[in-house]
DNA sequence: TAGATTGTTAATCGATTAACAATC
DNA sequence: TAGATTGTTAATCGATTAACAATC
């Protein structure tokens, strides 16, 4: 039987992965240890040793963590050793931000579709992408074996396009749309919405 | 003794919030249910009537919950009945973006100042907005009071605009910025960054 | 009345933390 | 060796779910 391992340590790996690289680029850091770690992160030592313990043993007792090593490790078990293609679904405002965004190279993803309904912005250049009609979204996913879309459409028409996604074998979404979106099982959605982050603050204030 | 209310049950409010609006606004609906709720959300009707017990008692039996009264009882819990001004650091693509996002409006926030240290943006008008040099953000949040900010800048710069910001009086930060903030005790982060979201992803591919 | 649905309690389930033997 | 730190176990803590009396 395989352990199932559960999605709030799945969800945390790519932020250790994110401070390591920054330990070692930017810092120059060789070896690290879980209390390191997490006192950069906010999190306690013992979880970071129990979230990793579910996938092996990393760590030398006394020494700690080699971070070449354990970044090499996190990027196995998260599927990044080779890079994502990824269509992005809207070229408003935010889907320009997208394209444009530095931050997906060299983390595992690279943008190579933008599709659009806008007569206006098809054939339009984005970052040296050319976005698509989104009545070729299907063909165009389809034959290129696409696994991840970031959906950056009008609330209205989100949930149309992510069936039309799903349909066309996207199986991980990005979604900045303020809905939640129905998927079959065994697709994955993740959620951006900027109010929704801004309300659960102001809560507090 | 206040009973602490838990951050996970005040992360699901602006959720809830959210999809009753469009139950309200988008099929004219008067009431609901936490059965009906709960189906639209992926979430149980038994959370929801937990979650929304923790602060009163909103329902009645037989016939569910007035939407427009769990709507403005909402807005009361999370300190939206009066909009908050919110400060935009950063004027790139995704400055840009967020400034021209239409959704802030309606939902209880306004974005009222625009700043980045580029010479060339610095003047620039964004939807309205002038954008402001960040040499004056200590003076103009401190007069302004304003509480909350939207923080798009690089890495490398938004832990320093992270103390300046919370220098300046500033208890709410919603980050784009692929980075952990420290902040002192009271003052709240909450994280975007696409990457990390599209990381946690990879995992199930 | 009969059916529906709430708010709440208790049980279950799951995640975090503390502690420590092992060992580098 | 002495000090540091791992991986793991058990205890604690917290969140979710199931069930149901109350009642609209």
């Amino acid at each position: 039987m395989i352990e199932q391992i559960p999605d709030i340590v799945i969800s945390r790996l790519p932020v250790y992965l994110r401070e390591l690289t920054r330990l070692a680029v930017e810092e120059g850091k060789v070896n690290t240890s879980s209390h390191e770690l997490g006192q950069r992160l906010g999190i306690s030592s013992a979880q970071i040793r129990k979230d990793l313990s579910h996938f092996g043993e990393f760590g030398k007792q006394g020494t700690g963590y080699h971070i070449g090593y354990l970044i090499d490790q996190l990027r196995e078990i998260l599927n990044l050793k080779e890079e994502w293609q990824v269509a992005l679904i809207g070229a408003g405002y935010l889907g320009h931000a997208l394209a444009h965004y530095q931050g997906f190279e060299h983390r595992g993803f690279h943008i190579s579709w933008v599709f659009d309904n806008d007569p206006q912005k098809i054939g339009e250049e984005m970052n040296g992408l050319i976005v698509r009609d989104i009545a070729t979204l299907e063909s165009a996913l389809s034959k290129n074996q696409i696994k991840i879309a970031i959906l950056v459409v009008p609330a209205s028409a989100a949930q149309e396009i992510t069936d039309r996604l799903v349909a066309a074998g996207v199986t991980a979404i990005l979604s900045y749309a303020p809905i939640h979106l129905k998927v079959p099982e065994g697709v994955h959605v993740s959620y951006s919405d900027p109010v929704v982050q801004l309300q659960r603050m102001t809560f507090y204030l």
